[in-house]
DNA sequence: TTCGCCACTTGACGCCGTGTCAATTGACAT
DNA sequence: ATGTCAATTGACACGGCGTCAAGTGGCGAA
């Protein structure tokens, strides 16, 4: 249904790919994606109206390449619970870094654009079910804290996993990749499990 | 040294946190301060030589205004390293939703102007010498757990009262400020607290 | 009173980035 | 040869920010 030739939309989207991974997220107008692409800037709006949609379009292109539901679906054989938490933690964590330049652009366009909002929000989403599919095997276990709803502790987990939160402990902190994934785990235990081992 | 007369400075100050406040952040031109201030476009930037200049003066207002300092004193005076971190959450879980219509802002400008950069920076530096004060509280009581770095445990408890969580729970996920202080309480003993009682 | 200063006004303009439009080119298919 | 379709070139409108220049009106000093 979509993979044939290397179009110049498939072009397009690689362009973006690129410049929104190794950048400045917003200093890539449309005309830098053109230049990359080799095209002409009018041709962009041959194949994305605007610049969010094309964003949106990045995102779903990325998402595919990467492959997350597979990587998430790890985590889903976890035997336990508090198993299933930190895989959980592993996996995302270990994607953010990988659509970081993304993320930042779509977080950006997010307060002026509903399209870009409404396409950030469902990203999120996808994350936050696999927070409530972690906390539900808790509970299922019975070794969720008995401290909070099984609502709150999704809210919570889904927080404290933020793209932002990532971005300020190892861009802002210089924490590094290995210490964000167990620092989060430990956190989330602790505050998730109800005797945290 | 600066407070005498109902200048028109003062009224484009009030004017811009005005519509910052109740707003939708984003959305606030030039053009729509000078007219809450009554006065011409133009005499705007009589005052301010530009928009980020007169969102980093609006924060400076507040705070002075809302006098944060004083605020954040009274957890200096808490017991134990315990009761003053949870004082201090306090403190500033309850100051973010007054500036939070001036922080959406700065964050947003953040992206594209250095100088808003640098003012949110440096209003986050200030959070987070609050956060250094209450773990080394917890450092000299013996209470802080022995998991984490003083470092890293001042990373952590910085990001978790970012203003952008603060947003996420009780703006996207409909907590109120009462339970988000006292979760945030709890996550922070818990995570930073060597015997949380 | 008159002069000059100063804050402010009005209105126009340039810059930049997004998005639109129209006219043209060139390849490929039939 | 002709039609189609992707792409090109170049111009333009719009919205925001910031600048510039030429007023206007009020108030204090001479």
């Amino acid at each position: 249904m979509s993979s044939e030739k290397p179009t110049t939309r498939t072009r397009i989207l690689e362009a973006a790919w690129r410049l929104l991974e190794s950048g400045q997220a917003e200093g890539v107008r449309m005309a830098d994606i053109a230049r990359e692409a080799g095209i002409s800037r009018q041709a962009v709006y041959l194949h994305f109206p605007t610049r969010a949609e094309l964003l949106v379009a990045t995102t779903r292109y990325l998402d595919e390449a990467k492959n997350v539901g597979q990587r998430l679906a790890a985590s889903r054989s976890a035997a336990t619970g508090a198993e299933r938490l930190s895989a959980f933690i592993e996996a995302w964590g270990n994607y953010i870094p990988e659509i970081y330049g993304m993320a930042k652009a779509l977080l950006a366009m997010k307060n002026t654009d509903e399209e870009a909002a409404a396409a950030w929000s469902d990203r999120m989403q996808a994350v936050r079910h696999g927070c409530e599919a972690a906390v539900n095997a808790l509970a299922r276990d019975g070794t969720l804290s008995p401290d909070r709803s099984a609502e709150e502790a999704i809210d919570l987990l889904w927080t404290l996993l933020s793209v932002r939160n990532w971005e300020q402990l190892v861009h802002d902190c210089g924490w590094s990749q290995g210490q964000y994934i167990e620092t989060m785990q430990e956190v989330a235990r602790r505050s998730l499990v109800c005797d945290p081992r």
